[in-house]
DNA sequence: TTGTATGCGTTATCAC
DNA sequence: GTGATAACGCATACAA
């Protein structure tokens, strides 16, 4: 309790407090602070010192308008409407790679809804709040978002999408591989892709229609791998609504007498309406069956389903590294290129 | 494609651009910007056209060294390092209510082994680079981080934390209350309240040992309201470690001849121990039992679980409001205050 | 209705 | 080793 009510007077800490109660120049107090010049250890110390006591910050504003740099990155998250959350790791590597680098992070989120007149309602998108920015577009975005981003004149970088240039995007395709050779390593000759989300079918206001690179990619994979192990690709019907049609679809896949014994599942959901079937029908995941799943995060239950980990986070991390290198060579065009997946439980396949 | 490759020339739009293209004083076009001073129809269209046309915005760090206003808010977020993934409701609804009161959102987040040296790191918490602080720690904070940034001199609003004044919280008792309520007027009589997680022993680096307040006030709150209305508490076994030891208990619990006949989880996993457990057991939900659940969002899989919708989002957005205000009147003390629940599917308990 | 002058708090350049 | 000075881009008071 003795926390509260403990307020600072009012002061604020400029560099001229400290020229003034150190009789030194605001030449010396600037230099000394960002580790410029040649000052004496004593110097140093003294004012070094008397910055942490008073918790002294440089003014933001000021800084930028004089180093033309605002050592601040934006993370614009366009996200659809049916997508509330954004992903986690996008956020978490994106803070992270700034705190590294001692850049700040500004957030701005805007709905497909949002989208028509966004340059009029974003500040984000000019040249004038930050250095570069970091674009969370749920899809392929459309051409004139990326002709608007183009002409900030500040690097960007697309973040989980593939594009020709200026794009990071997780390496489904190497996820996929390795999911499928475990899998057959394993002695699994049934292989079933898994996807019986209804939201591929995803359209946006302005007409455009499409779903995540991911959609595609990841059966595209399984299929080629598939077949150059001379086996088949087995599916689960897509598209189901609701719950219990998912369900309902589950149990008789896995209960016809040539059931797959290996499954590659789109996300979570698809994987536990798999792991939900199996238990019921009494089979054992890891032994009558392999299950894998494509997530940002191993299963919150600790239940033996094989996970191939999104690399949002090292994704986000590079993206600000490339952010930062296009910062200093001015360099405005950065090849794509794919993040390597790492794996959970791959044994239980 | 046509998006590729058409990057701005490097032309920086400030505003003495428009001053020598539209042959104005910078005064005029700064007033005209910002809605002031009394110029005629023709003047301003001119000017705003041509900004849009541009895409002129106003250099930030010049704009708040002048004003002495970021314009800017700070999210901080001091997770645990067991929580993975920040509340997605905070974020949106920090970001909604920037986005409605014009100002920016900056991000920081700091692990607990990161807590100590804070100060040294992180330039948010001086008064330099934002005008307000949102705190989102994930318990009561220790004395000292509350003290640092009371120091700050900037208003603060701690999120999902109760405190004596400057805080937010999810109305949980009157959430509890209405559960209760909607369970008992459905004619439960057997009401019980399952939490099963072991992260309420979670310990910081620091020593210091709690969990959210909401671990202890939602039972609580059950608790008083069964009092009043003369019946009993029912507990399921807490603290179990993993998967199959909750879904044992679960079973158990179910299978007994005074089962409960409505269960109160205190989050998505219990209850969905619960469902899992009642399936097996051939009870129906909104039959034999009525299951109800805090959560951010109602059961992804649209099963009948009535949801305790938690409010971060709410939250989130009055923070901001209460922080518009502070900056306007400088004021540092706010009343804290519960914001309401809202719920779904209390026609399943 | 418009223009001039000034200051916001920094940091870089250059002179001592 | 240290200090004087200018400049960053904007917004305001005040003068015209």
């Amino acid at each position: 309790m003795g926390a509260e009510g403990n307020y600072q007077p009012s002061i604020v800490i400029t560099a001229d407090v400290l020229v003034k109660e150190l009789g030194l120049s605001p030449t010396a107090i600037s230099q000394i602070i960002n580790g410029k010049g040649r000052y004496s250890e004593a110097t140093r110390k003294r004012v070094l010192d008397r910055v942490r006591e008073l918790g002294y910050t440089p003014h933001a504003g000021a800084r930028a308008a004089r180093l033309k740099r605002f050592e601040t990155f934006a993370l614009f998250n366009a996200a659809p409407f049916w997508q509330g959350i954004p992903h986690p790791g996008i956020y978490e590597g994106c803070m992270e790679g700034c705190a590294d680098v001692g850049y700040r992070l500004i957030l701005e989120s805007v709905t497909d809804k949002g989208m028509p007149g966004l340059r009029d309602r974003s500040n984000l998108l000019g040249q004038r709040v930050c250095d570069g920015l970091l674009m969370n577009y749920h899809m392929q975005p459309p051409d004139d978002l990326r002709r608007l981003v183009n002409a900030c004149g500040i690097p960007v970088v697309w973040l989980n999408v593939q594009l020709s240039e200026n794009s990071l995007y997780p390496d489904d395709e190497g996820a996929t591989s390795t999911l499928a050779q475990a899998l057959i390593a394993k002695g699994r000759r049934r292989i079933a892709y898994v996807d019986t989300s209804p939201h591929h079918d995803y359209q946006t206001p302005d007409g455009l229609r499409g779903a995540h690179y991911s959609v595609s990619m990841r059966m595209e994979s399984l299929r080629t791998c598939l077949e150059q192990a001379g086996l088949p690709l087995v599916r689960l019907t897509p598209g189901l609504k609701d719950f219990d049609e998912r369900m309902a679809a589950a149990r008789a896949f896995l209960k016809k007498p040539d059931r797959p014994d290996g499954l590659i599942c789109y996300n979570e959901q698809d994987a536990q309406i798999i792991v939900l079937a199996a238990a019921e029908l009494g089979l054992t995941l890891g032994k009558d069956l392999g299950v894998a799943q494509y997530s940002e995060h191993p299963d919150i239950l600790k239940r033996p389903i094989a996970t191939a980990l999104i690399p949002f986070r090292d994704m986000a991390k590079a993206a600000i590294t490339d952010l930062v290198a296009a910062v200093a060579s001015g360099e405005r065009s950065l090849p794509s290129r794919a993040i390597p997946y790492t794996f959970a439980l791959e044994s239980t396949l």
